[in-house]
Formats: C-alpha cells, structure tokens, sequence
DNA sequence: TGATGACTTGATGAATTCATCATATCGATG
DNA sequence: CATCGATATGATGAATTCATCAAGTCATCA
C-alpha cells in the first residue's frame, strides 16, 4: 500500500489507478472477483491467464505493492485474493462506462451509415464493437 | 476514446485506468465532478489546480484521448465535463476502498500500539492519516 | 541432502509517461 | 490587420513502466 501518510488523496487515487493500468493485471482482478470465495492459487491465475510464472508473479508484485490484492503462503502454495470488494465494484464501473461507450459509438456509427450517401463505406452492423470480455464472466 | 474495436474489454478498462493514473487528472476530475452542472472552463481548472497553463493543457489533451472528458469551445472559451456519471462513481469507490484501507491500516497501528511493550514507539494517535482530500469535496 | 515443484526476485533494454518550456492556433477586438 | 486573451500542440530529456530472461527462495519428498 502506498504508505506516504502525507500524500494527498488524489495521489493515493492516482496511483491505485496507476495499480490497474495494465491487461494483465485487469485479468488477474477479473479472475480473482470471479473466484470470489474459493481458493485462488498462482497455479490457478497461470492457468488463466496464459503468463509465463515470472510475468504473472512481476505484475502479482505490482498488485500487492499497490494493495490491490493480498496474498497468503501455505506450504508451496501462494493464494490470491482481492484485498477489498472496492476493486471488483471498481471493474463493474469501468465496465458499465466502457460498454456505455462503445455502445454510444456504435450507435454513432449506425447513425452515420444511416445518412445519405457519402459512397457506401461498409456494412457498420459488422463495425459495431468487437471488444470481448476476456472470458472473466 | 480508444478506439481499436477488435481490443478485449480488459484492455480497454487497462487503457482507462491509465488516464486516471496521474494526481493531476484526478484533480481535474474531482473539479468537474463538483462542478456538475454547471460549465467548467479551463480557466476554472487553471484556478482551482494551480497548474501552468500548457501543463494542464497537456493532462487535459491525455483526458479527452481516454474518453474521460468532453470538450466543447465556444469562442474563447473551453468547457469541459466529464464523459459519463461512471467517472465520477469511479472516484467515489475509489475514495471508499482508500479510506477504508487507510483505516484498517490506522487501526492495526493502534491494536500494535495497545500490544504489550516493545519499546514504546511513540504517540501512534498522531501517526494516523494524514492523507486530505485535496480540497476536492 | 539433493532434487523438484511452486513462486518470487533481479537485471536490463525497450517503450511509455511525465515534466517543462517554446511555439502555435483560435476567436474577439480595435 | 495586428494584438491579445484563451487554449492547445510540439519538442525533448528525465523518470517510470513494461517485457523478458536468468537466477533465487521456499517447502516438500525420496
């Protein structure tokens, strides 16, 4: 946790965001609110993720430093696990705002093809988003 | 907004993230947040951030490339606003699980403090929090 | 004790972000 | 048109993050 006690609170903000601005620690986040209540070994986020152990294990780093999430040893195994339901309500959010987004670009979009002329560019039912959710659901 | 379609959503969210990565744009932010409503000119934001004018230009360019805000000129004049009601629903959240976190951590330095003892180490009721708002609320 | 599985840390070059100053653009006005 | 206020962009070096490989640490077991 950034342990500054004088920092302003929009440095601490600033940088918990600084904690989540990579795919790969989004997917951690993601894997993580999905097991929600069961064990979540680093076997298990290798697995899902697809990293190679030291690539997982650097952000994992990053996300502990950050306070994001917390982790606990038990013999060999390491278990993850978010460090405050905040960070899954801050996920939903994101999610909500980008699908809203997309979804108003989209519309634009169709907006646009549904104009008159300007020489047919495409069907824009097929330009609509193709962002996926990364399989976390 | 970034706006390459075929980006898994984890992507996207880790490219939102990155916007909010800097105490300067959470500032912004929280002014327009607490400007809701009403217009808000980058004279205002020079105003309240205190920041030299290409500096906060510069923030505000990172902004509208993210999505976060919105920009509207009218003369002379810039007025931003924030993008969506998310945004604002990100910092919040973002407030809660700091303070929380910032909480917990306040009240094991006291259960430590109250622990039998270890060479006293000083008044821990004054090592709490010092962590403001920044002015935001 | 050595080997092994699980996981972490160290090191380093590449890429990106940050900080900051110089310059440019936009719109209004005399 | 020149000037000015409001705001944005360009450029560049410093700092930080990212990507990736090598090596280290922890715990278990034969």
């Amino acid at each position: 946790m950034f342990s500054d006690r004088e920092a302003p609170l929009y440095e601490i903000k600033a940088n918990l965001f600084k904690g989540l601005a990579h795919p790969a620690r989004i997917r951690v986040l993601e894997i993580l609110t999905a097991s929600a209540g069961q064990s979540c070994p680093v076997s298990h986020l290798l697995a899902e993720t697809g990293l190679e152990a030291s690539h997982l294990s650097q952000h994992l780093a990053t996300l502990r430093r950050h306070g994001v999430v917390t982790s606990v040893r038990t013999a060999n195994t390491v278990v993850y696990s978010l460090a405050h339901p905040a960070v899954a309500e801050l996920l939903a959010i994101a999610r909500t705002f980008l699908l809203d987004t997309l979804a108003g670009s989209h519309e634009r979009l169709a907006a646009a093809a549904a104009l008159p002329d300007v020489s047919a560019v495409g069907a824009p039912a097929s330009a609509g988003t193709g962002a996926h959710d990364g399989g976390a659901r």
